[in-house]
Order: structure tokens, then sequence, then C-alpha cells
DNA sequence: GTGAAAGCGCTAACAT
DNA sequence: ATGTTAGCGCTTTCAC
């Protein structure tokens, strides 16, 4: 840490110490004389004040937290593109926190920021998360906390969420008409709001689907990419192989195209698949991608507006709201009719 | 914030705050059974000492600054997921910057680093930057500063690469080997280190080929998807269009495959490319994308590792220290000889 | 328009 | 083994 400090300043400049803050701060009971002075030797020495001791003093971190279950995903690292814009904004600082879709890191996480360190917490729960008494304590401990595309509904905070049923829904529907007889949902968990809506929409298109005979089948997916690829092998080998798929996010795309070409399954004849998916490559992959495209800039965007307005306390705490982004079905070669 | 602290803890237990103090910190000189009660109490009430004071007082912030270009990157999101690693093992917060490639906001993140918010800061620098007075007035006010990637040579700290010359004549090598006459290189910048390198690398390979008679070109790529897509369409539609690309970044692979697409021009037979990428999907595009594929996890994680290094005062700074992490050339689909 | 002084919550000498 | 106290660097009342 640096050695110059506000007392510093203050000597060399002759001037109080509670001169100096209230002119850095740029306040009218300073003269502009003296601000002038005071700035010019404060940008002389490259000063800022200790944001720890700021903090401690005003009680205000400038800081916010996110808490995600990965960074190298392409819906979470633009929706961080889309907080960090906001934050940037407001001069405020970003700590980013990974789960890595653990319940115990999302724990230990979560009990290390009711102290003070951030102002707010922007969060998106792991997929093994079935227990939130971290997240209640959290929420009773009185620091803001704002829900983006993983909610928790159990507790009591606004959330950020896109049309997750409806995409569901439309991504099956999708699948039927391009004549498929059997569509097989890939899942990632039980617990997750996201999941479980996506795979409403999925089984109420198929119950839409009257008189269509479509056999329906859930496959949960392990957290490794090799678990993955194994579970997948296995419903692709079986006799009763699926013609349609739903990956619910996009770690599972991958393995099935690998898959398929390992088994000679040709995609989109033998096989077609929609996936929940934000890569920037699902338009060059062979054969290109059909994707429901989540809008992850501006959920992350939307996420940190409100928790900023949270800030203000004079404003009533948005109760629960939910704020819907829908998300777009981008049809491509994967799901292309015969 | 919290309205229970170190004070009320003292008061509800009848002993002294600095006992309160060294118990929460497993003090030897405290004995057994008080330590048990103030943990115990600590538990009930959620309690954890507030950051903003402790970092005051010990003029340590646990926390460090990860400044890089963009995280929505594979490459980047990769080696954050490194840095995490031992950082979360250290006890250790991180807090992300985005320079978004601005020469501008990275001057005003830098300059805003140098007071004691972090302990400590991993940096990547922009593709725009081209003066270091940021850098060199960061280095001066004593923070440890290690360099991932986008090394600036200017400054005297460790910095953590790969061998970028030789990935770029590897790249080029292979190309030269699987028949193109005449390769073109996509640039994203003049300054960047890891960009020029690789072009060293390049053109390197290609003087060592004698007698092939190979014609060498760089392309500019501006930082815009839209304005990067013209370029490359103005390159491949023009008379003496390229057999071969290397690709400095990841972000160029798809524009080249799209316009491709667009002007009918087949890969590999008309056009090999090779990229420099960690995208888990290269694998399943069409054709398969041949890459030059970095060690980005493990970089991030041996740069943590050396900051941290650095925070032990008695161990001698790194000094310029460069420490190497080859990257692998990949062959597929891309680059197959007809 | 400027200054003196209290105190944010904590840690670490230094008592005892 | 426990307690007293100074002070980290700053902001903010309150006085002048």
């Amino acid at each position: 840490m640096g050695e110059i400090n506000i007392r510093t300043l203050a000597k060399e400049l002759g001037l109080s110490i509670s001169t100096i803050s209230k002119a850095l701060q740029d306040s009218h009971e300073i003269s502009a004389d003296t601000k002038q002075k005071v700035m010019a030797l404060a940008r002389l020495h490259n000063y800022t004040p200790n944001p720890y001791a700021s903090s401690l003093r005003r009680k205000k971190s400038n800081t916010i937290a996110v808490v995600i279950p990965e960074v190298a995903d392409s819906y979470f690292s633009q929706a961080i593109n889309g907080i960090e814009t906001v934050a940037m904004e407001k001069g405020y600082h970003v700590i980013i926190y990974l789960t890595h879709e653990s319940f115990e890191r999302e724990t230990s996480i979560i009990r290390d920021l009711g102290n003070g360190r951030v102002d707010g917490v922007l969060m998106s729960v792991s997929s093994e998360t079935d227990n939130f008494s971290h997240l209640k304590q959290l929420y009773n401990s009185n620091i803001p906390l704002v829900f983006f595309d993983r909610v928790c509904e159990e507790i009591a905070v606004p959330g950020i969420i896109t049309n997750d049923f409806e995409s569901g829904y439309r991504a099956t529907q999708h699948l039927i008409e391009s004549g498929c007889k059997k569509i097989s949902y890939l899942s990632i968990s039980k617990e997750l709001s996201i999941i479980s809506k996506r795979l409403e929409g999925y089984k109420q298109a198929i119950a839409d689907s009257n008189g269509l005979l479509l056999k329906q089948e859930v496959v949960h997916c392990p957290p490794t990419t090799a678990q993955t690829r194994q579970e997948i092998e296995k419903l692709m080998a079986g006799d009763e192989r699926p013609d349609g798929i739903i990956a619910s996010v996009e770690r599972l795309a991958p393995p099935v195209y690998e898959v398929c070409q390992q088994l000679g399954i040709k995609m989109p004849d033998e096989l077609k698949m929609v996936c929940f998916s934000n890569l920037p490559t699902v338009s060059i992959l062979n054969p290109s991608l059909t994707t429901i495209t989540q809008p992850a800039f501006d959920m992350g965007k939307k996420a940190a507006e409100i928790l900023f307005s949270m800030f203000k306390k004079n404003k009533p705490a948005p109760y629960k709201m939910l704020t819907i982004i829908p998300s777009d079905l981008i049809v491509r070669h994967s799901t292309e009719r015969q």
C-alpha cells in the first residue's frame, strides 16, 4: 500500500485533513481554488483514497459479488459482460465466485458474503443445490440479492429469467414438426428451476401432439465431460435410440456430435437436435445447430440494474419480482426435415 | 452490513475485544475452552470479522485483480478458472476487470489499482496498448504484478507465456506441408507481443521453405465482428486469394468459415486454416478445425502461483522471469492434404 | 470556507 | 490466559 495518504496531502498544502477529504469529493463547501490545488496534488502523487478506510467509514464497499457455477460457458461469460457494463458505469467493482456446480463451495462462498464485503450479490445457483439455508441466511442478513437465470423460488428476492417453459415447448414442437417420433431430453439436474421448466415445456409439447405416438425420455447427464459422453453413447447405441434430442445446456452438444460421428449416425437425417446454447460457433458446426439462444448479456445487465436499484434506500424492495426476457429459437440445419 | 460486531460478542461473553479477536484467529494465547465458546457464538450469529476493518488494520486486502480484455473468450475464461483455483485455496478474492481491448479503459482501471484495493494484479494487456506509463506507475507503487499471455516487455515483472514464435512456426510449417502456396496471417494488433511473435514464427517458416515460392500477407482484423467479416470477405473475394490462413486468435475463425460458405470456397480443398483457439467445439466444426491450443488453465494457475509467491516479503522478487508453457498443434480436417 | 475531533471495526503491541 | 489501548485512513458532524 502506498505510503502517501490524506494526512500527507494535508501537510503538504498546509490545509486540514477534512478540507482535503471534502475537496476530493468536490464538496460545495470548498472553494474552487482549494479544490484545484488539492486535485492537482492528488493527481501528481497518483493518490486516491484508501478504499478500505473509506468503505469502513461509509459502511459501503462499492463492490458486488457475482456467484456462478462456471465462467468458461458462453451464457455466463456473456452475462458477466452485461453485469460489468453497469458496474463499471456506477463505479463498482465485481468479485467473481465460481461454485463449479458444487453445493459445498456455494455454501462456503455465500456464508462469507454477509459481512459487508459486498453491497449486493448476483447469483445463479448450482445444479446440486437442493437446500437453501445458506441463501436464507444471506437474505436475512439484509444484503440485496438478485438471481439471474437459475433462480431460487424459495427466497423472496428479484429474479431475471428467460421464458424457459415456452422455450422447451417451442424446441420440442419444432422437433415434432420436423418429423421426430422419439425425443429425448438431456438434463443436468433435477433441482434447477430452469432445467425443470424447460422439461415441463418439453412434456407439454409432447402431450399436445395427440395421436403422434411420441415416446419421451429424460436422460440425466453427470457433471464431467467423460461421464456425459458415456451416458450419450449408451443412449445412442441402444435399440430404441431417439430421433430427436433437446440438450438443456450448451456443454451437452459436443458429445452428441462426437457420438454420432463415432457411431455413424447422420444428422439431421437420423437424429435432429435443438440445444440451449449461446456459443458463437453453432452456425458453423456440421450440421449447423438449431438453438434456443438466451439473452445472456441483457439478463446480466438487467439483473445488475435491479440490484443497483435496491441500493437506493428509499425505494421499496422489489419483492420477488420476476423479470422475463425471452429467448429465441434459431432454426439451422440440425433439425432440417428430410 | 450486519449490526453485530466484535464488541457485541465480547459483551455477550463477558470477555475483552482482543480475546475475541485472538480466539477467532485460533491464537495459541487463548485457552481451548474460550476458543470453543467464541467460535460457537460467532457461528450462532453467523459472524465473520468485517473485512474492511481488518484489511485497513492489516494493510492487506486478501484480494487480487485480474485485468483482461474479454471474458467471453475460451482462453481467458479457462485462465480465470486456473487463477480462481489457487485464489480459492489461499482464501483470496478475485476482482475481474474487463478492458474490452480499450487502452482508455485499461488505463483507468490500472490507475485505480494502486491504492491498496488489491494485494496484486494479474494482467493480459489490451490489443490497443502501445504506451505503458500506467503500467509503470502501477509497478512503481510496488504492488506485485504478473502478466500472462499478453505480456508487456517494458515492465520488469514476471510473465507467463506460451511458445508463440514456435507455435506460429509450426502452424505455418504444417500448412506448407499440406501444400499451401499462399498463406495469409490474420492479425488483430501491431502492438501485442503474442501476435507479433506468432507472426515472426510465420515469417520464419516461410523464409525456411526456400524454393517453394510462397507468398505472404498480413491482414489486420478490426475489433468488431462485422468489420472483421468485411475484411475477410475482401481477402477471399480477391483475385489472389490465399490457400492457407493462420488465424491468430479464436474469434477470427467463425467469419472465415462463414465467408467460405457464402462464396462457395471449399475447406480444406481450396482453403486450409490453422487457428489459435481453445474452443470446445473446434472438433465438431465442418470441417473440424486444426488448432494451436494453449494451456490456458495452467497459464492462469501458474500466473497466480507466482503472484502469491511474491506476497512473501522475504522472497526476492522474481525479476522479469518468464515462464513458458508450450501450446499444442492439434491437426484436424481443416488442413487435410488433398 | 476551513478545521478539530469522533469513530467506523478491527488487530497487535503491550500490559497484567 | 486475558485485558487495555493505540491507531489503520478515512468521512462527517459540528464548531468557528
